[in-house]
DNA sequence: CAGTATCCAAAGGGATACTG
DNA sequence: CAGTATCCCTTTGGATACTG
């Protein structure tokens, strides 16, 4: 007698992907993290006016406070008048690059193949 | 006078994301396409019962659907009684691999991370 | 400027029962 | 066995206005 299909919940590798999706799953968490990538630190502002196109202020405020509560990004209020505050990512974010890339080159890729069917 | 920040809307990077997030976002594509990965062409019954634990039916053969209407796997009618059904991964669900590899490696670097908060 | 508050619509997803 | 149908709840996200 055989055992033949494993449960993937005692999985490690389902686990550790169902981990990742519940952080990084939805519309606009990749999105912000790109950003930041490629702009730098930023303002709020600027992440809700120009790189993040879209986005809602009071989504955008959920969205990195998420973030800052799994040490992605970094939160910093600026010594300024009026006040502003400054999102970067963090060390540990850099974890994240490897799948935005992934990402990226998926959709490169699929764009392309869905458009010949 | 200098233009600071662009629009990333206007930014390929960002549409290709996007592209790749309206797809394949959500708690369950990426886990289905990991269980065909591991093992292989599998029918409606074992991606429910065993390999992805916790779908229900009617939300397994929506995300099946989308994933065929996707090329991303083979719908398969088997000359069985009862009929069955298989699913096996296209070619083309290779490109997305490299995503679930690194959203793997993401989730269990964040496990340590977060533990040792 | 950097958010919050309020209200609301739509999508995602779960439980259960049913069908060819 | 491989789904659909129905019902319903929660989450996500959007519009808009407001505050310190």
């Amino acid at each position: 007698m055989k055992t033949d299909v494993c449960i993937d919940t005692s999985n490690e590798n389902m686990r550790a992907l169902r981990d990742a999706l519940e952080l990084l799953s939805g519309k606009w968490k990749f999105c912000i993290l790109l950003s930041l990538y490629m702009h730098g630190t930023q303002r709020f502002k600027d992440l809700l006016a120009n790189s993040v196109g879209g986005i809602t202020p009071k989504v955008l405020s959920k969205e990195l406070q998420d973030l800052e509560d799994n040490l992605l990004v970094t939160r910093t209020v600026n010594n300024t008048k009026p006040v502003t505050v400054s999102y970067t990512l963090t060390e540990h974010a850099i974890e994240t690059q490897p799948v935005i890339n992934a990402l990226i080159a998926f959709g490169v890729k699929h764009r392309t193949k869905i458009k010949s069917k």
